[in-house]
DNA sequence: CTAAAGGATGTGGTCCAACCACATCAAGTA
DNA sequence: TACTTGATGTGGTTGGACCACATCCTTTAG
């Protein structure tokens, strides 16, 4: 499974064995959400490799999002299987946009994608998009910039989350989380942020209000509108990502 | 920069810190594409840690697709930066599929919704799309399935490289990657390949003539049919994705 | 009998010192 | 000149040791 990507006809290194084997108790369901691996010293030994390599293999899936570990004793110790694809998504972006091989226009311009598409077919009885009217009326009567901003992010989540799929919102999370650093410099750029505020707040309104009007059209517009206004007015420019063109 | 996602308060652990340097060194632009990393061992003494935990590091920044490591001397050797986004999201969408908690289908719906978009707004003079159409007379020249089924995942990707935006290519062959086991098996269930591989060709050939038409509309939708109608026949119930709705 | 104190156990986290396999390069040799 | 042969430096792997931590269980004091 794993080595099928890069070497097929060499000795697979101890490490991708291991994952290997992980992976084929997911699969095979032996492994499921929430469980435990066996640890660290069993593993080794059951697998005839050294703790070493086994370490290895954990740090690879707790990169990916697939396992936590913990120490001590009891229910938070050990190395449990948890489900978090944003994080590795995240990561990778993140990593990718540090050698500037990924443009930060483009992840912008991929999460207009996204998000108009979500909110193009988010369900009106989604329990997601009731969270995100929930939070827009917490982000009514909150003061504070930086609460504010944490609201934004939980409200933009909820809609993409409201369209049912799974994959897109995981990707767009991890879109979030690989510019989340660079949004927040150019949040410092905005020339008054007390009307760009009020002005969000608006358009968050607009933008359920069309939804919920069952107009995904004018919802992915304003939802595009919205973000790439964000960013112009915080001074990033962006690539053309009208998803009308459609 | 790794810890901040997670754990602000308690003791980093020592291979973050190698990360964190790591990272760092990128960003600054004192590590760059072609770069190699000190030796494992140079590392361990400069950072004053054991080269365990240098390389539990680099066995991450390897799944995250930016590190390659190569044993010997000469210039494969050492631990050498790359640039392959792709692997590091196929690992992790791949692996979390394996605990079934990203369906099938929800990959299958995003790749349609982010080739459509592709397509939509590939560039005529791109020269992915020359690629793509130096592709299309390969495959017309070419008995064998298997390597029928690799000149279209090279076609497909060639598509979604002519939009231009990195982070939808790289996303668009992580996807692609991440179900590459299961689209095998489902062409196993076509009842005849022949006639497939012909309808498959026809396709094609229209989407690529509706792009250089500059009919991104026609061209999208031509993608949606083509995607939807492959695993449909060969027995995946899709969910429907139809782009058009924006 | 109850409750506090203190080990026993088991977990991941870290480090070290070796050794191996491999690939290149340089010196020595035919 | 052409070939062998070692020296060098890289990552790959191993076993063993010790630490910090959290829980559980026994012992002990009241």
């Amino acid at each position: 499974m794993w080595s099928n990507h890069i070497k097929y006809h060499w000795p697979m290194r101890t490490h991708q064995l291991v994952l290997q084997w992980i992976e084929n108790q997911l699969s095979s369901g032996e492994l499921a959400l929430g469980g435990r691996l066996p640890a660290e010293r069993t593993l080794a030994e059951q697998l005839q490799v050294s703790r070493t390599s086994v370490r290895e293999a954990i740090r690879i899936l707790e990169a990916m999002g697939v396992v936590r570990a913990g120490v001590g004793s009891g229910p938070d110790a050990g190395t449990v299987v948890i489900a978090d694809p944003t994080a590795a998504l995240g990561s990778a972006l993140r990593l990718h946009v540090a050698t500037s091989h990924l443009p930060v226009a483009d992840i912008v311009q991929t999460r207009v994608l996204l998000e108009s598409w979500a909110v193009a077919r988010a369900r009106t009885d989604s329990p997601a998009l009731a969270e995100a009217a929930s939070l827009l009326e917490k982000m009514d009567a909150c003061p504070d910039t930086d609460e504010f901003l944490a609201l934004d992010v939980r409200f933009h989540l909820a809609l993409a989350e409201a369209a049912g799929n799974a994959v897109v919102s995981a990707m767009m999370g991890s879109l979030r989380e690989a510019i989340q650093s660079y949004a927040g410099k150019l949040t410092a750029n905005l020339p008054d942020w007390d009307a760009t505020a009020a002005r969000l707040r608006s358009e968050h309104r607009n933008i359920l209000a069309a939804i919920n009007n069952h107009d995904g059209g004018r919802a992915a517009g304003l939802v595009a509108a919205h973000i790439e206004g964000y960013y112009k007015e915080a001074g990033l420019g962006p690539k053309d990502s009208d998803p009308a063109r459609l």
